[in-house]
DNA sequence: GGGCAGTACATGCAAATGCATGTAAATCGG
DNA sequence: CCGATTTACATGCATTTGCATGTACTGCCC
């Protein structure tokens, strides 16, 4: 028999590749992103913070949620929100039923400060996207980005 | 005259979306690879170097031509391939035709070591992405993240 | 060709990051 | 219900990163 091994190592390659594009355009995009003046008070993955926690319904997050989102270790994530915590952009409370965890919400100059970047962030990446890309394709790659991302193990 | 904003703000929308979605995937991706056994030696961006230096045709590159591919600021990287050097895995040498620019190249042992971890990365990429889009869509998705970047103002 | 702005890379230094570990609380096994 | 393991977060410390700046070279304009 032969091995026709062909069709495994393509598949392999074709998964490769597919990240490989896939990493270069995020780092291209976040390039340009994170040079713009809507970052000049605040480091990208510090605004990501601030956002989740505007998008979050209840107000407030544990700690170990918010470090799924964001690639971070989980001490530099802790001491990130020390120095948010310090300008009062955030707050901590314990959790109410878990005494290890900690719940993080924005406070209203937080949330203030959130929007006003948002507003330039969403037009830079407009500016960035939508030129590249037609409406039809950014909603197949968000859906394919959407889908890889729900695809992934849990941990 | 109404104004019709609509569809301009839902094309931004669209837009922002598409990023996020991006964003979240590479994040959620690179997570899971980066903690993998593969770069147990080399950091993640130590790796892209040796990596980009691999594919690079004439075996040499400049040092701020390698800068574009990487997310880290020139000064960063200068130092990365600092450590690179010391541990013998690449080499300078001037530029012959700019007097300014550095130029690099694999050594055999780095171009070794990339080689040993990139089998193994590109087997855990395999194994994060085959199972969640189909052929198909992951040509889709090489397709749109290579228009996305091939798109961008260059600098 | 001589000055002058711009580019390529290196380096001092402060800030951010990750690893290892510490502490406290929850959960599990008996 | 008690000890052992696991989980959530914080912290000491060494490494990495970025900003500002320095140095050397290039290219431009006159």
């Amino acid at each position: 028999m032969a091995p026709r091994k062909a069709p495994a190592t393509s598949a392999v390659r074709l998964a490769a590749e597919t990240w490989e594009s896939l990493f270069r355009a995020q780092v291209a995009v976040m390039r340009r992103l994170q040079s713009g003046p809507a970052f000049r008070n605040l480091a990208v993955n510090e605004y990501d913070v601030l956002f989740t926690l505007s998008r979050c319904p209840s107000g407030w997050l544990r700690l170990n949620e918010l470090n799924d989102n964001v690639l971070l270790s989980q001490s530099s994530l802790s001491r990130l929100v020390d120095r948010l915590e310090k300008r009062g952009l955030v707050a901590r409370m314990p959790a109410p039923d878990d005494g290890r965890g900690v719940l993080l919400k924005l406070t209203e100059e937080g949330a203030a400060l959130q929007k006003e970047i948002g507003r330039e962030h969403v037009r830079d990446i407009a500016e960035l996207v939508a030129p590249a890309l037609t409406a039809a394709e950014q909603r197949e790659l968000l859906r394919l980005t959407e889908k890889l991302r729900a695809s992934l193990p849990s941990r």
